[in-house]
This record gives structure tokens, sequence and C-alpha cells, in this order.
RNA sequence: GGGGGGAUACCAAAGCGGUCAAAUGGGGCAGACUGUAAAUCUGUUGACUUAUGUCUUCGCAGGUUCGAAUCCUGCUCCCCCCA
């Protein structure tokens, strides 16, 4: 059995862990599981270090298990609004349920010996009624025991809802169900799950004097303090529908240097001798961004595929490689149909094409790409316009003689403020 | 209740009768440099058929004047001091 528990350790990837688990692990091969919330219909970059832990359970011989949270997901979000709520909450979450599962694939091996699955814990929440669960379940855990959390003490003064409170409960229960009839010993989380996971191995001791095991990971964080994982336009999904493959290998290429040493780390399963390697090389030639390389490629050919991945790869480079007018003349029209995912889009009717250079970029396109004409004219004197990467000198250019594939044209502010054009 | 000060463009802040579309700084945008970084330097920063032209803009509404961001009257809001 491969250390599992080594592993994560050298990739910083362990913030608690509960005694003599490394060995159990060492001597078994064991089932593990994370809880994951249904409420959206895709992981985001977010979940990856929770989806890494068990991509490394799953090559250490492990079995992983996601559990996918069905019935603590309908508790979680009570702010729904019409009657027919639930109906339709169930056919979501089943839809989320198999989007999220079909991303978990690219990660985890469904098949084999140590094969992963998914579970979702409606299953045995359905028909469990309350007085059942309070017999059974509360009984067992003390009010006093439940309010030493830190995820309850530090909600005391501000006000915790009942159900929150009881949330301990039932991820406990989850826990204590997949040890009793699934066999899983261990589960994982982020640090913030900690006093959650540690309930569950409580009831496991106490109804049947039970061992069970808990690891968490830290949280990650950037160097400069702000939140890993946002950007500007909010969340970076693993779904190609929600976030482009391009924005999505942009999210890692701009990782600063500092975190992209930890991240390579955390994110990919290059090995530790591979991983030192390019930080050695990287600090040689720290401009060429080694590391952030190698990590966006790893992530998005995983995530995505490695096709995506290539055009992502050439829409950057047409978007920030020193990229002239001939090559952008001989761009296949994937990597030109990408660039739409990759920058702002402004559509233009056909028809307005016959309007002068001038009205086309202001008035045409809802004065979305240049507020005014001045605008436009300054721009130009500046120097600082280019479509399909030629430099605009000036303003009796033909739009409708430079559309590629008949229909897009890529214009740039500056160097890197692009918008998109689409002609219909 | 009494006294004083203020409201200017994205923000801060000068201007106190014509030369004001309005100094200066910050921010924004662009150029050079560069690693799709940081710093730095340069240009630009109300609109319009780019014009030593027109229009809109200096809290709001009026007025004086050939001419007002600038003077007068009223109003609204802010700040400070004394009670």
């Amino acid at each position: 059995m491969k250390n599992f528990v080594e592993e994560l350790k050298w990739r910083g990837l362990i913030h608690d862990i509960t005694p003599s688990t490394e060995e159990f692990l060492l001597n078994n091969s064991s089932s593990g599981y994370i809880g994951f919330d249904p409420t959206a219909d895709s992981l985001h970059i977010g979940n990856l270090v929770q989806i890494m832990t068990l991509v490394h359970f799953q090559k250490c011989g492990h079995k992983p298990i996601i559990l996918i949270g069905g019935a603590t997901g309908m508790i979680g979000d009570p702010s729904g609004k019409s009657k027919e709520r639930k109906f339709l909450d169930e056919k979501k979450l089943i839809d989320n349920q198999n989007k999220i599962r079909s991303q978990f694939e690219k990660f985890l091996d469904f098949s084999g010996n140590n094969s992963a699955s998914v579970v979702n814990n409606k299953t045995w929440f359905e028909n469990f009624n309350l007085l059942e669960f309070l017999r059974n379940v509360g009984k067992h855990i003390s009010v006093n025991y439940m309010m030493a959390k830190d995820s309850v003490k530090n909600r005391l003064e501000t006000g915790i809802s009942f159900t929150e409170f009881t949330y301990q409960l039932i991820q406990g229960y989850d826990f204590y169900w997949l040890w009793k009839n699934k066999d899983v010993k261990i589960q994982f989380g982020g640090s913030d799950q900690w006093g959650n996971i540690l309930t569950g191995n409580e009831l496991i001791r106490r109804l049947e004097g039970g061992e069970s095991y808990a690891l968490t990971t830290p949280l990650i964080t950037k160097s400069d303090g702000g939140k890993f994982g946002k950007t500007e336009d909010g969340n970076v999904w693993l779904d190609e529908n929600k976030t482009s493959p391009y924005k999505f290998y942009q999210f890692w290429i701009n990782v600063s240097d500092e975190d992209a040493k930890v991240f390579i780390k955390i994110f990919t399963q290059k090995s530790n001798n591979e991983i030192k390697k390019l930080i050695v090389n990287h600090d040689k030639e720290p401009h060429l961004r080694i590391i952030q390389n190698a990590l966006a490629e790893e992530i998005t050919e995983i995530v995505h595929d490695k096709e995506k991945l290539n055009i992502a790869k050439s829409t950057s480079s047409v978007l920030f490689g020193k990229f002239l007018k001939e090559d952008f003349d001989n761009l296949e029209e994937k990597v030109m149909e990408s660039l739409s995912t990759a920058v702002p889009c402004v559509t233009i009717k056909r028809d307005n094409l016959l309007n002068d250079f001038k009205t086309i970029l202001t008035e045409s396109t809802n004065f979305e790409i240049f507020k005014s004409k001045s605008e436009l004219v300054r721009m130009i004197k500046n120097n600082g316009l280019s479509i399909n990467k030629d430099k605009i000198n000036n303003e009796d250019y033909i739009i409708s003689d430079n559309l590629k594939f008949n229909k897009y044209l890529l214009l740039q502010k500056g160097k890197k403020n692009y918008t998109f054009i689409i002609v219909e």
C-alpha cells in the first residue's frame, strides 16, 4: 500500500488528522469519502483540493466515495419560494448530481477493484423520520458536545438556527451509515469540516464502538491575501459552459510565482522530484513562467481535454503572444471561435456594415466598444487601436473587407483590451 | 437659537468677471519598457460631421452684465465654533 498520508503531507494537504490514521491506511485498503453539495450543477476549483485528496487516495490503493448531499442539500438552502419547490428541487438535484458525477469521472477511476463510486444521502434519509432519528442518533450525542464545536461556538453570538445546529448530526450520521454499510473508515474535508467529521467518528464509537478516522485539508489562500479561486467574473467552474476552457487555463497561467510553487503540489499529480526540478528551472528563467504553464496544462487537460487545452493555448497566444497580422490570417476557425469565449463579444447586424467605420464602432454597436467617436479618434491618434492584429492609423478602414470567416473581427484597444465582433 | 465656512469634472482640490472645457494630484485609458507581473517615463482624459467652430458642464432656481464657475437674491444639503 502506498503511503497516502505521506503523499498528502509533502503536498501540504494536511491540516488535521486523527491519530494512527497513517498506520491504518498503510496496512489496509480502505474506503473514504467526502461530501459535496449538489446545490450547483458544477464543481468549481474551490472543490479541487477535495477532489485531489480522493485522487491520491485512490492512487494509493484505496476506494474513494463521493457523497452527494441530496438530503443535506435540501436542508442547507431553505430559502425557496413556490409550493412546488420540492419537486423541482428533486429534479434539479438529480440533474446536478449527474453532472457532478461526470466531472468526477475525469479524475477518478470508476472501474477496477478500488473503483470510485457515488452515493447520495437521500437514499438513507428519505425514510428516516424525526422520532427515529432522535431515538437512534440524537440520543447518543449531547448538546454539550455539539456546543463545544468551534463551528457552533463561533455562531453563538450572532445566532444559529436549530437546523444549522443539527447539521453536524446529520453529517455525522452519514459517516456512520457509510461506515456500517459501505465499510468506509475515513472522512475527508476542508479544515472547516473538522468538527462535523469528528461528530461522525464519535457517533460510530458510541453506537458500535467502531474505529474510524478523519483528515482535513487546509484552506487554500493566496500570498496576497486574496481568496483563492475567485476572479472578477466570480467562481472558476469546471463546467466549460460556465467557465470556458480558455478562461480556466488563464486562471492558472496568471497565478503568482509564489502561489504557483504551492499550487503545483496541491493541484497536479506530479512527483516531488518533478516539481523540484520545475521550481529550479523556473527560478533560473522566471519570465518563462514554467510552473504556471505546467500547472495550467495539467489541470486544463484533465478537466477539459487535450484538444481544448490546445485551443486555449492558441487562443492565449493570439491574445498575449507576439502575434502578427500574418499569423492571424492563418488562424483556424476553431481557435477563432474560442476567442468568443475568451474576450467580451459584441454582435452587429450585417446591414450595419454599410455605415462608415466610426459609426460602426460606436452607434451600430450601441457604444459598447467606444463611448463616443471622440474616444475612438483619440485611441487611433494614440496608436492604440488594432483590428485583426493590424494597427489602424486612419479612419477610412473598411470593416466588411476584413472580416474573418466572413463574420468575425478581433478588435483591440491597446494591448490587452479586446472585443470580439460577430456579424450576424 | 447665535456665528463662521463650504458645495467645481470619476475622486481630491485650485480658480473668485472675459485669455475657463476649467490649474494640480490621484484614478482611468493609451504609448515605451516588461514575464499576460511590479516599478518607471510619455501622451491622453465632456460631446459633436476635428473645427484657431458649435453645444453641454462648476449644488438648485432666478437675477445683474456685451460677457458669470466667478457678482447679487432665494432654496437645498454638508462641516466647524458658541449656547
